[in-house]
DNA sequence: CTGATTTCTTGCCAAATGGCAAGCGGCAGG
DNA sequence: CCTGCCGCTTGCCATTTGGCAAGAAATCAG
């Protein structure tokens, strides 16, 4: 099985050992889902850790009007799941999506308490993670405090730019915390800021 | 020693219990700050996990321009760090002040590790605490794009009242993500959101 | 392949927010 | 005291962003 990219992703932060890698990447199984796919739909608990080998996927939450406002975009590398519905096993408020098919390797919370308890390093793993995830949280907070929306928009795609090949410009948009108009509107504007 | 509040932190997220506590508590030591310390300073790898016990403290970040952007206000009950400098041990891109005199509970990382590896229950607060902060900071993230800034002061009002008496308008205007004179002519327009 | 839907753009105007500067009042330190 | 800084407000106007609606373009499903 190709746990390549599992494997490397284990090893990022530092707390796990490639033999240790090879190891744990034995416990994650593989899961295929189609473009539009849900992993997680409001009300359920999520109970899927899934790290992505192939595609884009997308989480979402309503607002009060039922207007669907991205919360996060992820692609190869990286893992989603629902962080305070999957460790509180508590009903999620979000939804997440396949924006193309995807294939990803995956964990159950009983797996992944398993692992916790059997393995130190993997339990510093997942922290390392929790703590990743937070701090890129944190930045995107500030970027939309102190940054223009045209400025947001030029950042994600130098950081990101092949999301702009599967993602409709209205979930960019609700991600920068813009409306779709005003993002068609900066893209027109172009280069100069 | 009064340490009843943080005993009652400790069994906040139902991971430890009240004789565990008592023991847990044990390991922390008192602190007091005067209004306008730092408790940590950008530059500095974030070394002290305090349990606010009384008083007020702000975290800011200095964005390119140098203006002070206030990324968080804590009262009692809360814990303030710097999750990302604390656990990978990194310096800090942010500051954090004390608002007034505060006394407050406190670990070091190297106490904080002594006890992750020494007792599984306090792992679990750990990792409780992180989740929580997590999900707090997803709310914010959400109410920023989905709220007007009206509407954002209306429910920082509502859930900390006790802010407007020691928190000057400008530090809660960037909190929001506004100026200080957008808040003013906000507090200004009163109730009629 | 083709009709239907979705996505994106654009014009017009309104609403929200910012920038700057002046002024006022209180509080702190000399 | 009294003086100076700090915090807050306010007026004026510019800029950003939103709301709505129409139309063009791309995409999807049968």
């Amino acid at each position: 099985m190709p746990t390549l990219q599992l494997q490397q992703f284990l090893q990022s932060t530092g707390a796990i050992s490639a033999v240790q890698a090879v190891e744990i990447s034995a416990s994650f199984s593989l899961r295929h889902l189609s473009r539009h796919d849900f992993l997680l739909q409001a009300g359920q608990v999520s109970d899927t850790y899934f790290f992505i080998s192939r595609g884009l996927l997308r989480s979402f939450a309503l607002d009060p009007d039922g207007t669907e406002v991205t919360t996060g975009l992820a692609g190869p590398g990286q893992v989603v799941f629902e962080v305070a519905s999957f460790f509180n096993r508590t009903p999620s408020l979000e939804y997440i999506q396949a924006l193309t098919d995807c294939e990803g390797w995956c964990l159950s919370y009983q797996q992944l308490n398993e692992l916790f308890h059997a393995r130190s390093e993997f339990r510093e793993f997942g922290r390392g993670v929790l703590v990743r995830g937070f701090a890129a949280l944190k930045a995107r907070m500030l970027a939309t405090i102190t940054e223009s929306a045209s400025a947001r928009y030029e950042h994600l795609l130098q950081a990101h730019p092949e999301l702009l090949l599967h993602v409709p410009l209205k979930y960019i948009a609700s991600y920068l915390g813009i409306t779709d108009t005003s993002l068609s509107r900066i893209r027109k504007a172009g280069g100069k800021k």
